[in-house]
DNA sequence: AATCGGGTGCAAACCGGTTGCAGTTTTCCA
DNA sequence: TGGAAAACTGCAACCGGTTTGCACCCGATT
């Protein structure tokens, strides 16, 4: 299977429960909380997931990051075979419906950092309103 | 005084507290947590420090963001007179010392959001190692 | 001086994230 | 094949940052 393999690729045992959530990640329309993934997962518990999560970070099977919401949101590395700061790309965060929209389109620029520093994450997100909140707002 | 004419600028009574608040942040080499402010402030209580970054975001006179380190960090608005997302610039968060560093040379590249959608504020935020720890690292 | 409303301190709640420990399952080797 | 060791999971408690309820205080206004 699939899900397996792409765990197995990287180092972490396939367990049921470890599909379980990649499978929940890959198949969520947008980034997932812990909160949100125990909620789709109700059979397994928080800490577990969190364990999850924390594993898949560790193995670069998934990347977190701050929408802006207050909590971490966990997304699937696009590419299976390693996720670099290149391919990183923007979120956008609706504070009205909470909605984390993935600009996938949108490659984030890079910096030219000071002499010496040296990046391992990047982290662009706007915060706002989406279309259709918009829309709504206007009536 | 200054801080006195700002505060009023943006409608918010300047209080001894909210002075002295004001300008923890403005001499502040770097963006600052509320438990930073905290300790910059010894004689006020933290909920009396948080409800008054939280007036100061509200009048525009502070921004908030996440920097990776789990904590928000607050920030004075550059522009007195209105804090315009073309204005955000980039921070770099040292992992190791937990220093956060504003890169204002790095004006935040903009970008072009789906039709409808509205930015209100932008978080771009670089987590790594800085030049001083990174030159200890490798001895 | 009495009154009123915003400002402040204290304590407790809250929430997302994290850990300790015990029970269960899997692995692996004698 | 049995049985110990290691890995995995659930439960409950904890933690740190943030937020809130409430009572008191203080300055402004009548």
């Amino acid at each position: 299977m699939e899900i397996e393999a792409r765990l197995e690729q990287k180092g972490v045992k396939p367990t049921a429960i470890r599909k379980l959530v990649f499978k929940a990640l890959l198949s969520a329309t947008e980034p997932l909380s812990l909160a949100q993934l125990e909620l789709a997962l109700e059979t397994v518990d928080k800490s577990t997931i969190f364990r999850t999560v924390t594993l898949f970070l560790e193995h670069h099977l998934v990347h977190a990051f701050e929408d802006g919401s207050g909590s971490l949101k966990y997304e699937i590395c696009q590419n299976p075979y390693g996720c670099s700061v290149e391919d990183m790309h923007i979120h956008f965060y609706c504070r009205n419906c909470q909605k984390t929209y993935c600009l996938p389109s949108a490659h984030i620029p890079a910096i030219t950092l000071p002499e010496g520093f040296v990046a391992e994450s990047v982290n662009y997100t706007i915060k706002g309103v989406c279309e259709k909140c918009r829309s709504k707002e206007e009536r």
